[in-house]
DNA sequence: TTGAAAGCGCTAACAC
DNA sequence: GTGTTAGCGCTTTCAA
């Protein structure tokens, strides 16, 4: 249909074309320096005219600013990255720099030996994107690296963070289940050595506190596997429990199908709530309650600052809002 | 921890520590061109004493062969891109081409107008791997991109495919179906347009000419939404219907949601099985049967012939297996 | 087999 | 304001 064109214009082109120089289209064209007005719309109409679009090799070559996002999964295998979530936070890291003409890559960072080193000197990285992120980690980002990393969950005072509100929507969850007349609520965490999934067990902590109720907790690690053996273990040792407020909802779900195998019926006999609102959360049976958590535009807010290198606030939060189902 | 080193090498440094010219040193480093052997081992040697690693941006100057891979999806709105299937394609493109240097690029297609001639001009793409894939998105690929592309579904003369044998695992899960006892077996479909799914009904409506059976076809769109309608829409026009086979398993949970909302058992007054296996399939209640779909194996296939540029075979076929659960 | 030199397309000092 | 010039780090002719 369209006849392939013969050749990239080149800013030389746009240069000849405007009858200006190569430095000036360039002025024109990257928007820093001086030009006059006159100038500047003659190159840029010389730019359209020819369809021209600056190369972002050549760019990145002089500017020695790289051209890939990198998502960094801290976790302890390789395994880490076989998780929706990760999926997520990738999609949207790839879409955010569409753009750009910047790319995403993933890669898996050893919680055991978090080094960044490596991608801080490879130049052909533009920024990095933490995800699951721990102290260790944001130790090991290298000085060269800072102004060009974001994380996702805690941040330091190098490193801005970009999270849900966890905390919030944790209790926004245990408010509801308290206010439903749950009082024997268990509640199975992350792992523990993921801060970012410390605040939801400080809310739970701190309101059975004030409610002064006692704590009943199990460790789990996000995946619906252990879901399901932490809700038998919290059954085993609290058979009366009443509420189960779970991580996240691939959790919550793992526990739901224990219930099912153990013939407790849910929510009458037990309630369950998740955190996430996957979007299979609203087709379990029955339906997850559970609390909203925009991984999309978390990721995207984080990857755009780091592609814009922009300053901004340090800790942006993003709400999270209970989401109403049957199963709480 | 580790002091921060004050520059990257360059080749220069490399061939000045081999006592070599920089050409001598690129020759030995791209592995192309002829060198004595002594002298390859001198420069290898001093590569690694320095810690020497290419400048990829450099390199894909001076080649101009790009290095972001391009995922793009065929879709009637930017909807598309919200699906946990792209999530895991964009992923696994991102890890593929995370040891090349390649990030993954998202980006929509309009069905009505696929155009890839823009991708195509785009020095920033190295190349692309296309989802959903119809005959006016392979039309549209421009001779400047063969040898780049690869299609994640249908292919073309130009385009080698890279797919799930659909209609095997479609035939796998009828079967089964039909050897416990069913008959009055219903099909939720994809859209019309969506080629890849054009096998899956071929197969179901197959065995059931052979088998003497009507065929009881509702088009749905992939969502659990529509799978949801559809089911209703099934039970409907056709209430003594005892099977559904679901175009995936988003569908399917849909489905099961509907029955349950009828009031109709499953797997005992009606069976529904999926396709794909994704991870909550075995958490739905019944646990989904369904067949395998491995998404990350192909679509990392598929970028990686892309970056190896590598002719391959036109087709690679993923086998599908039935995975039983308590569904059907 | 090796080296010298010319770019790849762009930006940024530095002059004017 | 604008043009000239020197690179960014690498590959690749072309001679030797």
């Amino acid at each position: 249909m369209t006849a392939g064109s013969v050749r990239q214009m080149r800013l030389e082109d746009v240069a000849k074309e405007a009858g200006v120089s190569r430095a000036t289209a360039s002025r024109v064209m990257s928007g820093s320096g001086p030009v006059s007005a006159a100038v500047r719309d003659r190159v840029r109409e010389a730019a359209r005219r020819l369809d021209y679009r600056p190369d972002p090799v050549a760019r990145a070559l002089v500017s020695g600013s790289g051209f890939r996002l990198v998502v960094a999964v801290v976790g302890t295998t390789a395994q880490v990255l076989e998780d929706p979530y990760v999926d997520r936070a990738v999609a949207a890291a790839a879409q955010a720099g569409a753009p750009y003409g910047v790319g995403a890559s993933l890669q898996w960072l050893p919680r055991q030996a978090p080094r960044l080193d490596r991608l801080a000197e490879d130049r052909s990285v533009r920024g990095v994107v933490l995800l699951n992120t721990t102290e260790a980690a944001l130790e090991a980002v290298p000085m060269s690296l800072r102004g060009r990393v974001a994380s996702i969950g805690i941040g330091s005072r190098w490193v801005p963070s970009f999270d849900v509100d966890n905390g919030g929507g944790a209790a926004a969850v245990l408010r509801h289940l308290y206010a439903t007349g749950r009082r024997r609520i268990a509640m199975v965490t992350g792992p523990q050595w993921m801060p970012c999934a410390w605040r939801s067990v400080e809310s739970y902590q701190g309101l059975m506190r004030s409610a002064g109720l006692p704590a009943r907790l199990v460790a789990g690690d996000f995946s619906a596997g252990t879901g399901h053996r932490a809700m038998r273990r919290v059954l085993r040792r609290w058979p009366d429990t009443d509420a189960v407020f779970a991580i996240n909802d691939a959790t919550a779900l793992g526990a739901l199908a224990a219930l099912r195998e153990e013939g407790r019926k849910v929510p009458d006999d037990v309630a369950v709530a998740g955190f996430d609102d996957i979007p299979f959360a609203a087709l379990s049976a029955p339906a997850l309650t559970t609390a909203s958590h925009p991984v999309s535009r978390i990721v995207g807010a984080a990857a755009t600052a780091v592609l814009n290198q922009a300053p901004g606030p340090p800790n942006v939060v993003f709400p999270s809002t209970l989401i109403r189902r049957q199963s709480a």
